[in-house]
DNA sequence: CATCCGGCTGAATGTTTGTTTAGAGTTTTA
DNA sequence: TAAAACTCTAAACAAACATTCAGCCGGATG
């Protein structure tokens, strides 16, 4: 289990932590005066630092901008790849998890959204950002499309897994644009019970049917509300951290910008983490982090699934018998 | 049926023309250059001018841009209203239409694509675009939920109407992101079956089941791909051309920035309106054209659905017969 | 025909902003 | 400890740009 920083010498530690404080300060400033108003003055503000520092560590504003979607980009991969594999094999636990993780409050945050749009507008003029955002979506629509593709052999279904992939990944999209006009008044719940209610009336013994999806999702709560991953931290971090190996809390410090003090709390469980430092741990040592801390929460997706789908798949049955019984089995 | 430019002195015209011959560049100065490199130098280019032309007839820069958004809202609301009154009374139709409408090509251009981005991003910071396309979305999220509820109350269904409004909104949204994403790639038909799919499988009765709306929809065909419009253009112009009502084609053409010529050959059938002219047209004249010309279109959809209803309630009727002869009706 | 007036332009203006540069303060290295 | 390297700042610079304005041109008006 290797870590980044271990390559890497104080020097190049602290550049990369000044790099990604101007990042979040652009993002932040981008989120406030908007991409097109957007000045190195403002984002010198936002950092506490003067405005030529940019160009210190960036050499121009243009790739200040690239590094910015660029580190959305990965933090969007890093979080949904570690859903997919946290969910286990199922195809229908991994269409679940990516919708967890569409709406993960990591990422789907007011700031986070308005920047992402910012991008994709003015990803149709600037190539630089226009290739890698197609890129993250193709990897994101390959994705569904193959956990859809699976779902509906397994299954037995008999639709079009393209055009389920499609309307999927066009509805969470969509779903964060109305998150953008109007955050106030958007509710997570009925965002992702839109899209159960989806896949529910497509794939009814996995997700249930689709009178069942109108009923709000009891289960499937928020990650954060799941006790017991502050515990799972601190022993991922014990794990990385152990007394023989090079990395010390200092140095784990170091590398995502927290004193050792803060550090030292999360392993003692007597804090824990903001969602968006989560991510910057995970950057830090490795994306298998992600997966020992909220694995069980998808776990747990993915056990209540295997009991829904036994409790339909009865009730299927017993429907197709008593078609059979009339000599008309259903087409 | 009074029509708009009769109030207006040919001054008052012809700055009208000018304002929007000066929208129309800013829309294809920020699908070029982009929202936040958008200069007036551009739009002037766009309009063969000069850059201090703006500032004559827009107080500034930014009235300029609202004025240009709020065109474009005007344009979509008039499309899709126009559409749901073709459309007949029937919930299933109207919400058929408004598909229609979202993907209709005069607004589902790359370039107004690209621009309504723009200003959804740049909405997040600007309080004068915000309003303006919150009243937008509003306006047809209602629609689209009171079309839902209808349709779930009289096909005795059992959905949440929000949900699946919410649901059909974010699809639709989501599909013109795809489209900002990678015009290229894009597919009109799998975007509008898509659609289908998912109101497929929520209304079967009305929509045809899920697995039929994997086969590409041969009905439902393109609106322009249909002849006889052009013959209906030219009855419903002459209705408002009549020898004795103030307009005469010179007026019409004045008013929406065509030589008398043009106006003379859609009269007489030799040619048609680009879908954009179509716009124009209805908005000098009143939104009652669209109706006219293109309703026969929509008219054609709501008896394919009428004749599909009957079709498929005939099956649920056998259907639901076996299952009473067992004694289990079905919930 | 002379006059007037609105439409439009080219040049000028003042502001904003990205970038450069010289150098001060601090840390690291020899 | 001295020198070198690094980080960061303040000021200067140059380019871009929205906006203003004086005045030209062409058609309408008397």
């Amino acid at each position: 289990m290797p870590s980044p920083i271990e390559n890497l010498t104080k020097i190049e530690v602290s550049r990369e932590n000044r790099r990604r404080q101007l990042i979040e300060a652009t993002v932040r400033a981008i989120a406030s005066q908007g991409y097109a108003r957007l000045t190195l003055t403002d984002v010198a503000r936002e950092a506490g630092l003067s405005p030529a520092i940019v160009n210190f560590y960036f050499k121009s504003k243009d790739q200040l901008l690239v590094a910015t979607l660029e580190h959305l980009g990965a933090e969007y991969d890093a979080l949904w790849h570690a859903a997919v594999s946290a969910a286990g094999g199922s195809p229908a636990a991994a269409l679940e998890a990516m919708i967890e993780a569409d709406f993960h409050p990591q990422l789907f945050t007011p700031e986070k959204v308005k920047v992402w749009f910012a991008f994709w507008a003015e990803a149709q003029i600037q190539p630089a950002y226009r290739d890698l955002v197609s890129r993250l979506e193709a990897g994101y629509y390959k994705e569904t499309h193959e956990h859809c593709a699976r779902l509906i052999e397994q299954g037995g279904y008999r639709v079009d897994p393209a055009a389920v992939a499609y309307g999927l990944n066009a509805m969470v999209d969509g779903l964060w644009f109305d998150y953008l006009i109007d955050p106030e008044a958007f509710e997570v719940d009925m965002a992702k019970r839109s899209c159960r209610l989806f896949l529910a009336s497509l794939f009814p013994r996995e997700f249930g049917r689709a009178d069942a999806a109108i009923v709000p999702a009891e289960e499937a709560g928020d990650v954060r509300s799941h006790t017991g991953h502050r515990a799972r931290l601190a022993a991922a971090l014990k794990r990385r951290l152990h007394p023989n190996t090079p990395m010390q809390p200092r140095d784990l410090a170091a590398a995502i910008g927290v004193t050792a003090e803060t550090v030292r709390n999360w392993l003692a469980e007597s804090s824990e983490p903001s969602s968006g430092m989560m991510g910057r741990l995970a950057g830090a040592l490795d994306a298998q982090l992600w997966i020992e801390v909220y694995g069980p929460v998808y776990q747990g997706l993915r056990e209540r699934f295997e009991a829904r789908l036994a409790a339909t798949r009865e009730a299927e049955t017993q429907e197709r018998a008593a078609l059979d019984v009339l000599g008309r089995p259903r087409s």
